[in-house]
DNA sequence: TTGAAAGCGCTAACAC
DNA sequence: GTGTTAGCGCTTTCAA
């Protein structure tokens, strides 16, 4: 059973290439090909997956990615622990890297002023092929602009401006926002009231530059009072749906530019006595836990986050892998979004 | 500058431990003992530390597991995508597994019956060195026996039996429990409502007998009708909250046995025209975002994700490499817990 | 305490 | 379409 091997070191549990090759019949190098979608003859693949299937082979990733030199280094960096939204990406990129040569890190950058940042970003760019910045570092100046002076590829999830040098992923706010307000206005609400995102980054304004497009194109006005600032906090939710429901002629529905403030606005509904969404609609954006840990639960836009994640890795796959080429191109890539009715939408109360 | 190198593949970018041993003037030998701790005189060690430093050399993660025939992979299976649970772990996760010889996979166990577990279990085996369980599938008899019957170790977190055949890290939930009854008690309550988590978690039983505990040593009694089922979902809170206060005599403190079901409980608390902790007091668990993304923010429960997430992993490692050994120790790591005091707990309401 | 040789499992390059 | 050769960057083993 144990043929004597020739080397004298130890070796690993799992099944090997050659094992593969040699009850396949071929050479290791067509197995190589055979898995990876090389070209070989569909009659040789065929013979070649069925041992593969026998034996149980897995590649091994960390040859894989040595041989092929290809072991690339991707850095996630997050500075706000936005618990669903950040677990759904990690998943993500995880699932992508754990099936490519690719060594995920992932770090945190808690509360550094634009100094801290481009000292963090420039010990980074020594260590890392290639680096996705979720919101809101992707739309910070001073981590953009230094990582973009090192040439490190970056991708920018869900927001990010890509005249800064980067590429992006993300979904169609302006349209996302638009929709959803359209969705508010076809259920007969006239007065709706909106809670902003943070005004310094760009999602943040396509979805509310799509809100007020629906708004007008339905002939209604945007009532300046009606529009509240927040920063996407549970707690800025808190303040600016309570001076949106204590103005004298309040709003029928409340659209929040995130899920936390919409459940935020839920949240002060109740306290003044307000059925939701019988005496107000809420709706939130992004789709993430706190969308179903309130009741009732809130209507908002999904984000195909995993695919997201998918995008990002992959295009920073190619871009480094084009490393000679002088030109980078840049990618901007829109994924579709999703309106996912839940329970906190419906028609205005009679008599407004 | 361009030495011009014998090889006709092409390099990675990455600095290599040859250009460091060049640079300390020793052998890629003594620079690799250097940084791994090896036996290295001390001014030797000096000379490669300032080498590695001044070139920026990161070791390849790829290269060295390859070498050391020590790539192990571990998977990490979840079923319940408890957002922000899960991101924690994950993150505590890849922050050793970026830095060690493992490959971390992530596997999504979705609504499987006990044959559809075993199965995968099965598969799963044959592809993993370990294994990581987050609840509720570390209670899973069918995931858990059939893992361990392949002789795959498993690490359960926060939860699980040791009986089982596999090691733990989890926190003291029963002193836990204990801690946050007596808090209550301490702020001068005497009538406590309780919501369970899931009844085939062992962690919740033990939380309720710590709660239960606290109350026989401050000489108060349960009674039966303060109690109520839940099973860790907002929605389970909703109801048991309902009942308990609706209850003729309600009680002035509500113990969730997980956060989401604490929010749950301030929500009705709030729609029932209650202020919190004016009102009712109410206290969460496990310090995952749903204690913060309601208002008052939960007093509750933190657990060292992180670190767990650690000892996880070094559990595992240590167990794989041991694996000649017949003797694999079975492992139960307690972590301290921390209870977090935020805005949710006051003294009962006067004349109560 | 240090170095030299060999090879971990895989794939790029180049034959055929 | 398939095989051969030569390493990827590191660490094991063994010798000095």
């Amino acid at each position: 059973m144990d043929k004597p091997k020739k080397s004298v070191r130890r070796k690993t549990s799992g099944v090997t290439i050659d094992e593969v090759a040699a009850l396949a019949g071929v050479s290791p190098m067509t197995v190589s090909r055979a898995v990876n979608q090389g070209n070989v003859r569909e009659e040789t693949r065929e013979r070649v997956m069925r041992a593969v299937r026998k034996l149980g082979y897995t590649p091994n990733v960390a040859a894989s990615s040595l041989a092929a030199a290809q072991h690339t280094r991707i850095a996630l960096i997050y500075a706000n622990p936005s618990g669903a939204y950040l677990s759904e990406l990690l998943v993500g990129l995880l699932r992508v890297a754990s099936n490519a040569p690719v060594q995920l890190t992932i770090d945190y950058w808690e509360n550094m002023d634009a100094e801290a940042e481009r000292k963090a970003a420039r010990s980074l760019a020594s260590r890392v092929d290639g680096v996705i910045l979720p919101p809101p570092l992707c739309e910070s100046a001073a981590a953009v602009g230094e990582l973009v002076k090192a040439r490190i590829p970056v991708v920018a999830i869900a927001s990010g401006r890509q005249g800064d040098g980067i590429s992006c992923v993300r979904i169609d706010d302006f349209h996302a926002g638009k929709e959803m307000a359209e969705h508010l206005i076809q259920h007969g609400h006239t007065r709706i009231g909106f809670i902003c995102g943070r005004d310094d980054l760009s999602a943040s304004a396509r979805r509310y530059d799509g809100f007020v497009t629906a708004l007008h194109e339905a002939g209604l006005e945007v009532d300046p009072e009606l529009v509240q600032r927040g920063n996407y906090t549970y707690r800025s939710g808190l303040g600016a749906a309570e001076l949106l429901l204590a103005h004298g002629n309040p709003p029928t529905a409340i659209f929040a530019s995130n899920d936390d403030m919409g459940a935020a606005a839920i949240s002060v509904a109740h306290r003044r006595g307000l059925d939701v969404p019988r005496d107000l609609t809420v709706v939130g954006f992004d789709d993430t836990s706190a969308a179903t840990t309130v009741w009732p639960e809130l209507t908002t836009i999904h984000q195909p986050i995993a695919a997201m994640a998918d995008a990002a890795i992959d295009i920073l796959l190619r871009t480094i892998r084009n490393r000679n080429d002088e030109a980078r191109p840049l990618t901007d890539h829109v994924l579709p979004h999703r309106l996912v009715e839940r329970d906190s939408v419906a028609r205005p109360p009679r008599g407004r």
